[in-house]
DNA sequence: CGCGAGATTGATTCTACTCAACACTAGTGG
DNA sequence: CCACTAGTGTTGAGTAGAATCAATCTCGCG
């Protein structure tokens, strides 16, 4: 039932770098020889298709590791959403200590686990199921991710602000979707009472349970 | 240029398991104690909506390992596609060594860089380029997964074997699709001359450069 | 030979995309 | 203070691509 925690990679000669909002920390094809973690703030990895198609393949947290890479080079483009902070640590470093390799497994495979559930968004769910599941995303302490607390609206279950910090742009590359449905699936939640839009980034959920209940996971 | 070689779990109390195909290893839900390690054969990894929409989220090669979650449950079924033979190794095991540490961590950066591909082509692809892009997945030594060996057909780059193991519905519900739509993209690839179809799951490749121009990625 | 699972093909529907107009917001400068 | 502008978001009309529904085919096997 708890959320696992996330280690952070303390001290080891890390180095902490500030970013500003909308900051690229690096560009898919830089060579990859650092390993990085979001101390605070949020960045998106995205990669390109040559025409200009994007895809938003992951959205990190902090905790969350980025930077490595199978081969030689990266694999995405890592860009702050937010101001953020982000430790940088040597490769050598970490392949040199088991407790620093521990902690990057976990890491490594919680996001594995984000990442499997987001192929299912992208595979099998429709524009209003990939909106409501991104909204539930973005909740805190939801039961690990999973799904929501349960249909029982004891009474604290409803009600939710979300500060997004995202575009439309960028819900939409995530979702793999358009703008323009992104924007017409939060209007139709609007109007069906389940969200209120407070400011176009900052979203408030009336009823958590029912937006659950939209993500295709019940 | 040259294509990581997958590092294998040796000895450490690895125990070998072998499975005929069609089989299920392990069950979404089921408890996570173990780290599995493809020696042999194919498996998938899906997950199932509660509708029953099925989405194949990895496809894993000799190599490839599997059976970490975040939690203390599987998030996926795994279930073999051919006849297999999987390694076992107690988690316990694998935390205490530093070098099955970095020969993990070798192999879920390997497997999230995929995932991160199969995100775009989930995402932003559509179903011709989907269907190109798995078959080219298939070919065995392109480069590293990322691209062709480039448009200069010298020779040898044309003609190619595919040995699929997989279902039009195991196809489809990896690459987000129905199983009609990708038997009639198939169709439309034998008719345009791209490759030939020797039996449903045996299928050759004429051009493998003109199929990677369907891929998306040029 | 007949059966059944998987695959193919066709006709139709529907979801999300495209194209286009318009609205809202914040920042700029007269 | 108020136009003006640029960037972002919303809404509408029409379309395209994949899904759905349904019929038929293929092939392996008892």
């Amino acid at each position: 039932m708890a959320v696992a925690t996330q280690p952070t990679f303390e001290a080891f000669g890390a180095k902490l770098t500030k970013f500003g909002a909308h900051d690229v920390v690096y560009y898919e094809g830089d060579e990859a020889k650092r390993l990085y973690q979001l101390a605070s703030g949020t960045i998106m990895l995205f990669k390109l298709l040559p025409d200009g198609r994007r895809q938003v393949v992951e959205i990190l947290r902090p905790g969350d590791i980025f930077g490595l890479s199978a081969g030689e080079e990266q694999d995405c483009t890592a860009e702050t959403l937010t101001e953020a902070t982000v430790r940088e640590v040597d490769l050598k470093q970490v392949e040199a200590s088991v407790d620093l390799q521990r902690q990057l497994t976990k890491c490594l495979t919680n996001q594995m686990n984000i990442l499997h559930e987001h192929a299912v968004l992208l595979g099998r769910k429709s524009a209003v199921e990939r909106v409501a599941s991104f909204l539930m995303y973005l909740v805190p302490n939801r039961g690990g991710g999973v799904g929501c607390v349960g249909p029982d609206p004891s009474k604290s279950d409803d009600g939710c602000d979300l500060q997004l910090h995202m575009t439309r742009q960028e819900i939409a590359d995530y979702l793999g979707l358009t703008i323009e449905t992104v924007s017409r699936v939060v209007s139709d939640l609007k109007r069906r009472g389940v969200i209120r839009i407070d400011r176009s980034d900052k979203i408030h959920l009336n009823r958590i349970c029912g937006l659950c209940q939209m993500t295709g996971i019940h």
